[in-house]
DNA sequence: ACCTGAACACCGTTCAAGT
DNA sequence: ACCTGAACACCGTTCAAGT
C-alpha cells in the first residue's frame, strides 16, 4: 500500500517505448501506469494528467530529435553538413515514427520549454550556415526554410507512407535548398 | 423509434464542423452523432467506427485544401502562381485549423482514396510547375519539394504558433524555392 | 509528499431488438 | 437496410483514505 515509489526518468522512457511501439494514439495514461506498476491517479502527482503527458513526451522526442541532428552535423561542414543533417532528421522520423508524430500535436498549453526545446532543432540548422559565412539573419532565415522543407517532406512521408522513389525526391529538395539559398 | 435517418452529406459537414470548432481531439462519434441528432452506434452503418471518421474528415480537409490552392492559382502563372498557391495555402491551414491537423494523421488502414487526394494536392504544383515549361520529371520534383517546403514551414507554424516575424519567412522560403528550382 | 482504491463521467463498440 | 437502446470494456479525472 503506497510502496512502488515513481522514477520521472522511467516514467518518460516508458511513456516513449509506448508511442514507439503502439504509436501515438495508444499514449494513454493507463498504459503508462500499468507498464511503471502503479494506478493511473498515480501519475497526477508527476503529468498535468493526460496532456501533460503528451507534452513531456512531445518535450523528450524533440530533445532526441535535437541530439540526432547535432551529433549528425558535428563533423562535416557546409553542403555535406546540410546533407548529413537531412539524413539524420529522416532516420530519426523512420526510427521514431511514435515520437516523430508526437511533435505534430498542437501545444494547448503554451508550454515554454516545449517552444525552447523546438528553437533548438532550428539552432542547429543555424549553426550549419553561420558556418558557411551568413549573417546571423540569413542563417536564421536559411535555417527556418530549410527545416521547414525537411520537416515537410517527413510529416508528408510519415502520413503517406514511405516509397522507393522518394529517396531521389529527397535528395532534389536538399539540392534544391542548397541552390536556393546560395549555400556552397 | 427508427425514424431520424442520417444524411451522409450532413454527417461530413458536421464532423469538419466539430473539428474546425473544438479541434481534432473533439472529434468522437459522440459528437458527430449528437450534432446528427442519433446515437453513437447509428454511425457505424456509414462510418468504420472512430478511424472510420478520422479518415473520412482526413478526405474531406484535403478536398478544400485541394479547391483552395487550384482556385488560387486559376489564374495566375510562373512565379505569381506560386506565390498564389502559398498564400492559399497557408490560408486554409490558418482558417482551418482542426482540418489541416486531421491531415497530420497517419492513414493506418491504407486508404485508397486518402492517397489519392493528397496526390491531387501535389498535382495542383505539378500543373504550376508544367506552365513553365518544364518537363513531367522536373515538374513532379520542383512540385513535392515545394509542397514539401510549404507544408513543413505551416505545420511548424501550427504546432508553434503563429508571430509576426513568420511572414517574413515564409516569404523567403518561397523566394528560396524560386531560385532554388530556377523558376522564372 | 505520494500512492491506493473507490467513484463518476464519458466514450467506443457490439448486438439483439424493433421498424 | 437502418436506427434504437441496453450492455460491456476501457479510459480520464477527482478525491478521501492511508503511509
Amino acid at each position: 500500500v503506497g510502496r512502488t515509489r515513481i522514477d520521472p526518468g522511467r516514467l518518460v522512457v516508458e511513456a516513449l517505448a509506448v508511442v514507439d511501439r503502439d504509436g501515438l494514439d495508444a499514449l494513454t495514461l493507463s498504459a503508462v501506469s500499468g507498464a511503471l506498476g502503479v494506478g493511473p491517479s498515480a501519475l497526477y502527482t508527476h503529468v498535468e494528467g493526460l496532456d501533460g503527458l503528451r507534452r513531456l513526451v512531445a518535450l523528450a522526442a524533440t530533445e532526441n530529435l535535437t541530439n540526432e541532428v547535432r551529433t549528425a552535423t558535428a563533423g562535416a561542414t557546409g553542403a555535406d553538413a546540410l546533407l548529413a543533417l537531412g539524413a539524420a532528421y529522416r532516420g530519426f522520423a523512420r526510427a521514431h515514427p511514435g515520437q516523430f508524430a508526437s511533435t505534430l500535436r498542437r501545444a494547448d498549453g503554451g508550454d515554454d520549454r516545449l517552444a525552447a526545446a523546438d528553437r533548438e532543432v532550428t539552432e542547429v540548422f543555424v549553426v550549419v550556415y553561420a558556418g558557411m559565412g551568413m549573417t546571423p539573419d540569413a542563417s536564421h532565415l536559411a535555417a527556418r526554410s530549410s527545416r521547414s522543407a525537411i520537416h515537410g517532406f517527413l510529416v508528408l512521408e510519415h502520413t503517406g507512407g514511405t516509397s522507393p522513389a522518394h529517396d531521389r525526391e529527397y535528395a532534389h529538395l536538399l539540392d534544391t535548398l542548397q541552390r536556393g539559398l546560395g549555400a556552397r
